[in-house]
DNA sequence: TTCCAGGGTAACG
DNA sequence: CGTTACCATGGA
């Protein structure tokens, strides 16, 4: 990772101190297309845990015990400006944000096997070419993957992201900058708190409340973290640690495999969006079969997530 | 009105 | 092991 201090500075609007910036670029990777990525941050006008305004993100982020807002912007010879909006961080919390923004965008990863294999494969053809550089974005926040994973089950994604935000504004933390809020996504140890009937009065289901309230307890007490699934040796004992969790089953943990945990080969074959992404892809009149699409993911191998996030972006 | 949404659990063979 | 009823809500 290479990340450059171009420099520093603080300016003054109507005398008054307005703001500092501390300027840091982020390293890109080939096959990267920030716009792509942007397409698929802006997919929804209610996600409320990152702002896009004028093609640059806005994200606020709890790190290292500490809040800070942050700005994510193109910016030519393969960087993107980052900024830090309302403070000015030191080294070690800068560097841990560039960290999560490698991490966000998927940016260590080399691309060039799923392209090369993509371009061969008559399901992701297409596609590849058309949104070439979109990288899995992540939700590397473990609590907050599992709590989106569960509110998105057997909804419409319109209103899964209704709930989240009132989920968010309810409980979760803001930070005022400018004339805007910036909100953080509700911590583990509130949720635990909760009585399954406050989430009910936002129109949670019953088994979802219980859910994320399990869940939160489980993250809150220390019995689960995101560090105890890196450090298992496989991905099969990853997968039966969150298969255990009540309102986790093959859907949840495989999504969880693939945007927080990063693993480009986790594939959730039963995802209603993938089945009408290829249908649309192949014209053809019915969803295909989990089976049918098990065979056509085998040439897939190892790029199953890739194929996953390829093909749900096609539904936009 | 019916059917489908980026599913999961529990009960049943 | 695979199948099935049930869960809750909003849109088309």
């Amino acid at each position: 990772m290479i990340s450059i201090p171009i420099f520093r500075w603080s300016y003054k609007l109507n005398n008054y101190k307005f703001s500092t910036f501390m300027i840091q670029m982020v390293t890109t990777p080939r096959a990267f297309n920030f716009y792509e990525c942007l397409a698929f941050l802006n997919r929804s006008a209610l996600e409320c845990t990152h702002k896009i305004e004028d093609q640059k993100v806005y994200k606020a982020l709890r790190i290292n015990g500490k809040t800070v807002l942050f700005r994510l912007q193109e910016d030519h010879l393969g960087l993107m400006k980052l900024d830090f909006l309302g403070t000015s961080p030191g080294k070690h919390l800068r560097v841990a944000v560039l960290r999560y923004i490698r991490e966000w965008f998927d940016l260590d990863r080399d691309l060039a096997p799923f392209f090369k294999m993509a371009a061969a494969d008559p399901v992701l053809k297409t596609v590849s070419r058309k949104y070439y550089g979109l990288r899995l974005i992540r939700i590397p926040d473990f609590f907050e993957v599992l709590c989106w994973a569960i509110i998105g089950q057997q909804i419409q994604l319109r209103f899964a992201y209704t709930l989240k935000r009132r989920l968010v504004e309810r409980f979760g933390e803001k930070i005022r900058y400018g004339s805007q809020d910036y909100w953080l996504f509700p911590a583990p140890e509130v949720i635990s708190g909760l009585q399954p009937a406050q989430l009910l009065a936002l129109q949670f289901s019953r088994r979802k409340a219980e859910y994320l309230i399990g869940i939160a307890r489980r993250v809150d007490e220390g019995s689960l973290s995101k560090a105890m699934l890196q450090a298992l040796e496989t991905v099969e004992e990853q997968r039966r640690t969150l298969l255990k969790l009540r309102g986790v089953g093959e859907w949840t943990a495989d999504y969880v495999l693939m945007k927080c945990l990063g693993n480009p080969a986790a594939f959730p074959a039963a995802d209603v969006g993938l089945h009408n992404a290829i249908k649309r892809v192949l014209n053809r009149p019915v969803k295909p079969t989990v089976a049918e699409i098990r065979e056509m993911a085998r040439s897939w191998e190892g790029w199953e997530a890739y194929a996953t996030i390829y093909l749900w972006r096609s539904l936009v």
